[in-house]
DNA sequence: AGCTAAGAAGTTGTTGAACAATCATTGTAC
DNA sequence: GTACAATGATTGTTCAACAACTTCTTAGCT
């Protein structure tokens, strides 16, 4: 993906805006996207919007029946459980990539840290997940794959979709800074066990959660 | 992605079968895919080809600069070896999965070396390559994810962009029969740590086959 | 000859209108 | 109340046009 002059063209600026607007939650999932509202919308012509939903449908942020409105995506159980599945794999086997050595990418998590330090301290709740996910993508980076990360970011994305319905009082999110503050400091000090197994517990309580948020609307 | 009833519209059709010429090398590494020319060749408006070449772009296949033709992706040595280290993190772990008692997975698996054992008699050269992409596939199956295996099923059809340059008479496809079945003999047994030495130097094999494919034109 | 600038041709980016195919709803007859 | 036909809304696809831009060609100048 030569992502050289991001977006000189309409329908790369049309399928940022939507992807905006499904991670932000102001577009539920479910929602309709009809082509001649949205069309409407950006003043714009309805092939125009056909190809931006095309590359939506192609990135699995929105799904479409023939003769139907495309729809923005949403989760159902055995989707949430696949996508922890993927996490799993791919955020477990980066602690073990890379001995040490590359003090950048370990920079990149405690960076996630602070920044989620901050959003707590400001109430943030859209701030709080957004370090939440940008702690876990850091984590994937060890990996040192563009591939790696472009897939997991498309993961991570569906699974901020199952977020929409976590309760703001969710236990999980107090406890989130002490954890990622454990997982980061056991990785630094090389820790190996010790940090998969914080990690580990930490995506099963993950799961748990947006599982039990998912069976509750 | 629902892909329930694949394919009534005719930009699915196009895609799939632009997809089939590229992985089949008819359509060569940056090939350029000129609208009006597809538009002709497939008796449909450029409206609909040029819907088919975002669904390929966002699919990576093929890249595009604005004003210019979309041309067939390729791949460079940086590309490999990011390949790679997809390959090697979803495929070794895939052999940690499960410990037993998934028949069905390790069914698929060795179909696959009966499958390459037949293909290496007939001596086709491209349903070797087939047999060796189905045994790879069926090991990052055993993760029993199908996000996964939609991520890593797209990494080898880039993998296999990279195939079309080996040399038939390259030393490794020799060897990939009884490799195949050694790692699949101790993944029976349950050797897991021999199981994985192999694998894993059977993919360091295989990259440096094609890094040095690449630099041989 | 060699370089530059103007023009021509080809290609993508985007539009607007049109019609067919299909789905959803409404209203009517029984 | 059910069956069914008419209606309206929405997607699927085509066509023709023009603007924007790139590349090739050609003419002119030194």
């Amino acid at each position: 993906m030569a992502r050289v002059t991001r977006s000189q063209n309409r329908v790369d600026e049309i399928v940022d805006s939507l992807i905006g607007e499904i991670l932000s939650g102001r577009l539920q999932p479910l929602a309709p996207l009809k082509e001649a509202a949205l069309a409407a919308r950006f003043s714009v012509s309805r092939n125009t919007i056909r190809e931006a939903i095309r590359t939506l449908i192609a990135r699995g942020l929105v799904s479409q029946h023939r003769h139907h409105s495309a729809a923005v995506g949403s989760l159902d159980q055995a989707a949430v459980t696949d996508l922890y599945r993927v996490r799993r794999v791919l955020e477990l086997s980066a602690l073990d990539q890379n001995p040490h050595g590359m003090p950048e990418s370990f920079h990149q998590i405690g960076a996630a840290v602070d920044q989620l330090h901050h959003a707590i301290e400001a109430a943030d709740r859209p701030a709080i997940i957004e370090a939440d996910l940008a702690f876990h993508r850091a984590i994937v980076r060890l990996h040192r794959s563009h591939r790696l990360d472009r897939s997991f970011a498309s993961c991570l994305n569906e699974v901020r979709l199952g977020l929409t319905f976590l309760e703001a009082r969710d236990p999980i999110l107090g406890r989130l800074l002490e954890e990622h503050r454990s997982i980061y400091t056991s990785l630094l000090q090389g820790e190996r066990d010790r940090c998969r197994a914080i990690l580990a517990r930490h995506l099963d309580e993950s799961e748990r959660s947006v599982l039990a948020a998912l069976a509750h609307p």
